[in-house]
DNA sequence: GATATTCTGTAGTAGACGCTACATAATATT
DNA sequence: AATATTATGTAGCGTCTACTACAGAATATC
């Protein structure tokens, strides 16, 4: 059964804010927020600074919409990787190679979309991508803590080190190839530290 | 023998440049180029625009001085830690440490002033900072190369991306105690790489 | 002392920024 | 058809940015 939802009054969207969050994400990824203006934004759109408004608040607002798209389309799926019949360090080696697969994927939109907003100038946006890192952080390090909870703090820590220098030498133009030999070499670290 | 300046004619400077760019270096440090405006750096040297403008040219022109001037007296001298006489894995172990310890010496000014640098929303900026950071990756590369000439690209890589982890690590804030933790797990991934 | 040179502060410039007041257009409800 | 509601475009708000025209002050040289 679909939700029905009854027409609203008033004049109707001549846009569809779905589609101008995947647009808004697009733009912010490629260039950051701090660099992408409210008035790209509206070009792209093909809308004018008050239809923008009314619909998205500010470009705070937005950016935090396009955040949560982020983590439900873009962001890697932690839980398919950290998985309690996976062991440890396989899990961890298979994700940072997952990262650097993803953080090359668009070479426009190259990064983590969350890790590259923690060092936005805007303190908001710096907080509303922390909350994401954070939680990130935690399902890594109960993950390795199920199992190594004497490791789990310093493992996670360098698994964070890693994605961190991943998303930077992709944003850094580096190819899939070479993102991908350093995921590995990390990965092997992951191996070596947790024998078994 | 000292070299003689004779004095200029006209009205002298009322601050040391060479100061000035010290001040502006640790503004630029801890806020990042982008969020330091240049009515920032005139208050913190208690002068006014013309005065700066005068000294310096122009914002980009001073974070030009302030580059060179880190890679003089902050950056980390690669010479000292990639020596002929070291074991290839050491050394690179090593300036992992130091990057850890250096990132986080500053509890204001964190990470590395190039890496960082390389990501502004300037273009100029991320060009010059670039120049530094390539010249940097070369050094490493070559290091390696001299004995292990397979390897070299691979593990050169790994040692960028581990910098920019740090560096980005470093300002979020994290503590030298665990930035070294990563640190050493990934010249623990060296060591393992390049057995000998 | 006269002049040239250089630095200084006052007070701006033009342009970009995020954002909005307001009148009008387009729809649903009555 | 009348009314309420919402979206739209025009035009512009105040503020911030990097930067500068200009006149006066402080020095060197002549």
């Amino acid at each position: 059964m679909t939700k029905q939802m009854s027409k609203p009054a008033g004049r109707p969207r001549r846009f569809d804010p779905e589609k101008a969050i995947a647009i808004a994400q697009q733009l912010f990824h490629e260039h950051g927020y701090d660099a992408v203006g409210v008035a790209d934004i509206t070009r792209a759109l093909g809308i004018k600074p008050p239809s923008f408004y009314a619909a998205f608040g500010s470009k705070a607002e937005l950016y935090s919409r396009v955040l949560d798209r982020y983590a439900c389309t873009g962001a890697i799926p932690l839980q398919d990787f950290l998985r309690a019949d996976t062991p440890v360090a396989e899990g961890l080696a298979a994700l940072l190679e997952e990262a650097a697969r993803r953080y090359a994927a668009d070479p426009l939109a190259t990064g983590c979309l969350v890790l590259e907003s923690t060092r936005s100038n805007d303190q908001g946006v710096r907080e509303a991508a922390g909350v994401f890192h954070i939680n990130a952080e935690e399902e890594v390090r109960a993950f390795i803590a199920a199992r190594h909870p004497e490791d789990a703090e310093r493992l996670a820590d360098f698994v964070s080190t890693a994605m961190s220098g991943l998303s930077a030498r992709a944003r850094n133009g580096q190819s899939l190839e070479r993102l991908l030999a350093s995921a590995r070499l990390a990965g092997d670290a992951l191996r070596q530290a947790l024998p078994g």
